[in-house]
DNA sequence: CGAATTGTTGATATATCTCAACAATAGTGG
DNA sequence: CCACTATTGTTGAGATATATCAACAATTCG
């Protein structure tokens, strides 16, 4: 007998690999499925969650693009994070029972709703599978400390080198070209993840396309020089 | 019959409900007791951990300050957090199974080591203790996100106050006064973990103290006017 | 097609950085 | 305990990277 077409079966998803581990036997497989759970369709511009919403459940997304944003008090908004297929969002929201940040679609996009309960269940039966969840929330912390560190301490081209690289890398692994990519996000949510004003996310692209590193046309990225944007983002500036 | 002196009950801990959790019943503080591992002595200066070391515990800091810093390659560095007793450092390491970013004593420190192996185990025993955990990973991407909008989007008067702030309640909840500070960090570390240099942190502590909110002796901070800092911390400049 | 959104580029402003001198403190060794 | 040195902190003057403001172009959307 088929499932409803809204649930989703782990052990099949193309994304092996990404949200869950890879390489486990049926038998493991089986358990993870017990993750199963409903698919939620989140269109362009719409919330995944927002800040104060209660947390249930993480969010593994099959397809699309998010963003992740946290705010002041007066409306000064920082993108803290981009998010894509084979990544996991809502973690934000497990230490108060409550999400902290908004998840905002910009494409069109699809996830699994796990519950979170489950993910407790599961864990505890499956040594892997626990492992694999403390990975990725280490992921996350380390990928912060990135982030921090182009905040704090690099400079406006090397982080759109860091930017562009990161993307690329991401991409790759899911098998998408690594010198051609599409962005999802505007000047200005590059420009607020970066701690960047739109403006000169602008003007950096245009330097680089000036320069031969790259190509630009709206959000299509062509990379010509990699080596280029690598030399940049690891600061071997000559100034 | 005692246990030797270098290892610790975690049950009996003063830091209860910081690095475990509170209001566990006899049985489950038995099996907490399994994380059972040795105390380590840090001397100020000294490394807890390095990047690029192999990871196999986690690290409940006893008593002593620690700050963490990731590296760029040409030798900049950015402090990504400071770390305090009753808090648990070491989680970036999980992801690699090698340590991702420096840990260094600020002043001599003491910590209790949780081998990674000990907390899979006890996880997959107690729910209670899974969930903690979980939390306490939870916890460390909400507190980057918040760096992360202080990096990218706030101003040096409001990343100080901020940080002032945290730091207050944070040895508030640990029993410290409210009102007085001692900075176990230099204002370089200040400055770095605020993407601001040494000198507009110590320019912003002068001007907060010419305003009579605060009065600085080297290290040493008084708040006089708490309420001025959260103003100035949410944001609300008339100009 | 027209309006709204997004992106580019130039001119100017400014917050923070850089450089520098000096003061205060902490650490060291006789 | 006292110099002596290194480290840390303060403050000023000037430099600069990025922000701001503004005009316009390109694209998307209804």
């Amino acid at each position: 007998m088929n499932k409803p077409s809204n649930t989703v079966t782990y052990s099949k998803c193309n994304l092996r690999g990404f949200c869950i581990p890879a390489g486990l036997n049926d038998k493991d497989y089986a358990r993870i499925d017990e993750l199963i759970t409903v698919r939620q369709r989140v269109q362009r511009g719409h919330y995944l969650f927002r800040n104060g919403d209660k947390f249930s459940s993480l969010y593994a997304i099959r397809s699309g693009f998010f963003k992740t944003c946290v705010a002041t008090k007066d409306g000064r908004e920082q993108v803290s994070g981009f998010q894509m297929a084979g990544e996991i969002t809502g973690l934000d929201g497990i230490v108060k029972s409550e999400h902290s940040c908004d998840a905002i679609a910009l494409e069109d996009a699809e996830v699994c709703v796990i519950k979170y309960e489950s993910v407790l269940k599961v864990a505890q039966e499956m040594d892997v599978f626990q492992h694999h969840m403390y990975k990725i929330l280490s992921r996350e912390i380390v990928r912060s400390a990135s982030v921090m560190l182009h905040l704090g301490s690099l400079r406006a081209e090397e982080r759109v080198a860091t930017f562009l690289l990161d993307l690329t890398q991401r991409l790759q692994a899911r098998g998408f070209s690594e010198s051609e990519i599409v962005l999802r996000m505007t000047r200005e949510e590059i420009g607020s993840y970066l701690g960047l004003k739109l403006e000169t996310v602008s003007r950096t692209f245009s330097k680089f396309a000036r320069d031969g590193t790259l190509a630009v046309k709206q959000r299509h990225i062509r990379i010509h020089k990699p080596e280029e944007l690598m030399r940049i983002a690891n600061h071997q500036f000559c100034h």
